[in-house]
DNA sequence: GATCGTACTGGACGATTGTCCAAAGCGTCT
DNA sequence: AGACGCTTTGGACAATCGTCCAGTACGATC
C-alpha cells in the first residue's frame, strides 16, 4: 500500500473515530506511520485528504451496493443486505460525518450529491422492475431512512435488521 | 435573557453551523456578546456547554412533538408535522451532530438515549392507539427514518414532505 | 460610605493547530 | 562517481485552542 493510500485509509478511520472536525495533520501522519510533513506533499490541505478519502469510501460503498442489488431477489432481502453492507463498510459514523460535512463544503457537497443521485437511480430501477409503487420517490426515502437507521443504531443497538426490515419492508409494497 | 441562556443559544446555533468539533470558547463568547472568560464561569468546560445546549434543544423538541401528536389524527398528518417541526426546531444539523457526538461521549450518550427512548415510547403509544402493526418497532424505525430524511434533505432539497410522507406512510398501515 | 458577593472582563499560559520548507534519503540514469 | 528527481523527514512559524486567574463593575447589606 502506498503512502498516499495509507493516508486515505487513516482518514476514513479517524473521521469515524474522532469526527470530521477533529482530524489533524499529525493524527493522520501518525496513523499512517509517516512523518507529519508528508500530508502536505501528497495533498494540498488536510480538508483535501478528508474529502478525497470520504468520497472514495462513499463511491466504493455504492459500487458494492450495485452488485448487492443484482444478487437480491426480494425487498426484504435487499434491505437486510443494505444494512449489513453499509455497517461493515467503514461504519455508520463515516457516512453520517461525510453527509454533515457536505453541508458546509461546496466541493464535497457536489461530489456526495452525485454519488447519492447515482445510488438512488440504481435503487429506483431495481424497485421499478419489481413493480414497487412510486419507485423514484421510494428510492430517495429509502436511502435516507437507511442512513437514519445506521445513525440511531449507534446509540441503541437493539435496532437490528430483525426490527428494521419488516417495518421498512411495508413501505416497499 | 440571561448570559447563561445566551451562551446555550449560541451553542445550538454554532453546533449546527460549524459542527460539534469546531465550536470554540471564543466563538461562543462572541456569538453571545460577552467576554471570553465568562464561558468557564458558567460552565466547567466547552464540552459541558455543548452537551447542556444540545440536550436541552433535544428535550424541548421532543416535548413539542408530544403536543404535536395530540393534535394529529392520521399517520400522514403526524409525518408531515413531524418533519416540519424538527426542521424548524434548530435545524437538522443540530440533531445529527448531537447524535454523532453522543457516539463519542458517554454522558451525552446516556442523556440522548433517555430522550430518544421517551420519544419512541410516546410515538409507539400513538401508533398502538391507531392499530398500526408492531407499534414499538415501527416507532423506533420511524424516528430513525425521519432523522435520515432531515439529513438527506440538507443535500437534496427535492426531498420534500410531498415525496416523503406517501412513502413512509405505507409503513404505517 | 464601607464592605461584600456575584457577574464579568481581558489577558496569560502551555498545548496544539495548518501550513510551509530546508535538508536528507534513495533509486535511476549518464 | 556524480547528478538528477521523487519521496520523506522533522522542525519552524503564526494562529488558535481550552483553561485559568487577577482585576473591575455593581447592586445589596450593614
Amino acid at each position: 500500500m502506498t503512502v498516499r493510500e495509507r493516508l486515505l485509509r487513516a482518514a476514513t478511520e479517524l473521521i469515524a473515530e474522532k469526527g470530521w472536525g477533529a482530524v489533524s495533520t499529525r493524527m493522520l501522519a501518525d496513523r499512517a506511520g509517516v512523518g507529519s510533513g508528508v500530508v502536505h506533499y501528497h495533498f494540498h490541505s488536510v480538508q483535501a485528504v478528508l474529502v478525497q478519502a470520504s468520497v472514495g469510501a462513499l463511491k466504493s460503498a455504492v459500487d458494492d451496493l450495485g452488485h448487492l442489488l443484482d444478487a437480491s431477489s426480494t425487498p426484504a432481502d435487499v434491505l437486510t443486505r443494505l444494512l449489513e453492507a453499509l455497517d461493515g463498510h467503514g461504519g455508520q459514523e463515516l457516512f453520517t460525518e461525510t453527509l454533515l460535512a457536505a453541508t458546509r463544503n461546496d466541493e464535497l457537497r457536489q461530489a456526495v450529491g452525485e454519488v447519492l443521485v447515482d445510488f438512488r437511480r440504481t435503487l429506483a430501477e431495481w424497485l421499478a422492475a419489481r413493480d414497487v409503487p412510486t419507485p423514484v420517490e421510494t428510492a430517495a426515502v429509502l436511502a435516507a431512512a437507511v442512513d437514519g437507521v445506521l445513525l440511531h443504531r449507534a446509540l441503541s443497538p437493539d435496532l437490528t435488521s430483525d426490527v428494521v426490515v419488516p417495518v421498512l419492508g411495508r413501505a416497499l409494497r
